[in-house]
DNA sequence: TAGATTGTTAATCGATTAACAATC
DNA sequence: TAGATTGTTAATCGATTAACAATC
């Protein structure tokens, strides 16, 4: 126990040291899937982690964990491995977890629905405060808790509620329009699942695409590599 | 005219030329991304395009369109660029679009019914042949005209109709049992929605996974970074 | 033939891995 | 102190870009 008071205590020593803004883009995606491990970790109890144990639950070198981890300022210890806590706080506030946004969901059909229900969104510090569609059938009603608005209000209460995520549902053929309000609106990030590239005018909106399809895609190259070489074999 | 005839020939006749196997996997992963844009050109009506044209799209450079291109066999032509369609039908064959996959998707909840409506199947040549649940209430019947079957009948289902793809879309708690029982049924590739990793014995049971939170956690990141640059102009 | 655009080589860049001295 | 494990340098590897000769 002291010796985890002590690795504590030095990490607070060197929190102010935390370089950050030249992390390669390379590690930056990598981010997401250490803090899923990181997170798993912690809720099982483990207080500390080396990067070699590490490396064998994620399937990638110790040395890479190293040099990602390093990035953004050594406070591993050596002799001792990495605290898991600290590390995953660290990561968190890289990755903008800790910014509490507001986002909204527009299109309540079932990927709507889905979304709204998750638990996605609270653990990644997301704030769900309302769900959009021009259905007037369920217009009033709450969906998992979430209200339901209609469309029509949407420019308004993104630039009232200054919403900062915009999760795009709905049909291809909306898809350009509803996006355009909410940029329009001041909305910083748009989460695309319309299967379609939005070009807006205003480059300051981010848009975040979601393909589905290419995942798919690539399951089904695997699946035929994979029968190319049982082939090979024989 | 002439010259669309032209290139057609000449394509034919290189058809077989086609190396493959030694893609390197960054091209691999770029693959989806040039199916989905060389198919809008298609459907649109283009013949043809040249790789500064296509570079310009897709926003990448015209380099590293003709490298990877050139990967699985070089059928470009010099002064006229590549034709849309030829290609699109390569990248296809590469990717097992061809194959025609059979599906089923286990859990009908919000995002199996999403998944059950969407196109995307269909255009990737995947069919899906059935859904599974557990609730009695939508046992026997059918969703998006695809019929409902209780999960207890998974196993021999899968035996029995030789299906290629699992796609899991069931909680947590039952992924792992749904997915061995698929894997162990002889099941080539799961499409994983459940968040989480799954461990199966089988190594040869491919496994994708879709981690719906990495991509809200890189928007965050986004958001985030722009705003700090944002901060630093004044 | 002249113009356009590929295929391909060579140069650059960035990312990964290996190795080990520093240090807890 | 001895053992463990990091931080960091240097070596390797792979991916991207630039350039241009080949060729349609």
């Amino acid at each position: 126990m002291e010796s985890i008071d002590k690795i504590h205590g030095t990490f607070e020593r060197r929190a102010a040291e935390v370089k950050e803004g030249n992390v390669p883009s390379a590690v930056i995606k990598r981010l997401p899937r250490y803090h899923r491990y990181l997170t798993d970790l912690l809720e099982a109890g483990r207080l500390r982690i080396s990067s070699s144990e590490l490396s064998k639950i994620m399937n990638v070198t110790a040395s890479q964990i190293r040099q990602d981890l390093n990035c953004f300022g050594g406070f591993g210890q050596q002799g001792y491995g990495y605290n898991i806590k600290y590390l995953t706080a660290k990561i968190s506030e890289l990755l903008g977890v800790t910014e509490g946004y507001d986002a909204v969901i527009v299109g309540a059909g079932n990927l709507g629905r889905a979304l709204a229900s998750t638990r996605m969104f609270g653990r990644r510090g997301v704030r769900r405060i309302a769900l959009f569609d021009i259905d007037e059938k369920i217009v009033g009603t709450e969906i998992y808790g979430i209200k339901v608005y209609h469309t029509d209000e949407l420019y308004e209460f993104c630039k009232k509620e200054k919403i900062a995520i915009g999760v795009l549902t709905v049909p291809k053929s909306a898809a350009y329009h509803v996006a355009k309000t909410m940029s329009d609106a001041g909305v910083r990030g748009i989460w695309n699942f319309a299967n379609m590239e939005l070009k807006l005018d205003n480059p300051d909106t981010i848009v975040e695409n979601i393909h589905l399809g290419d995942s798919l895609m690539t399951l089904c190259y695997k699946i035929k590599e994979a029968g190319e070489k049982e082939d090979n074999k024989d």
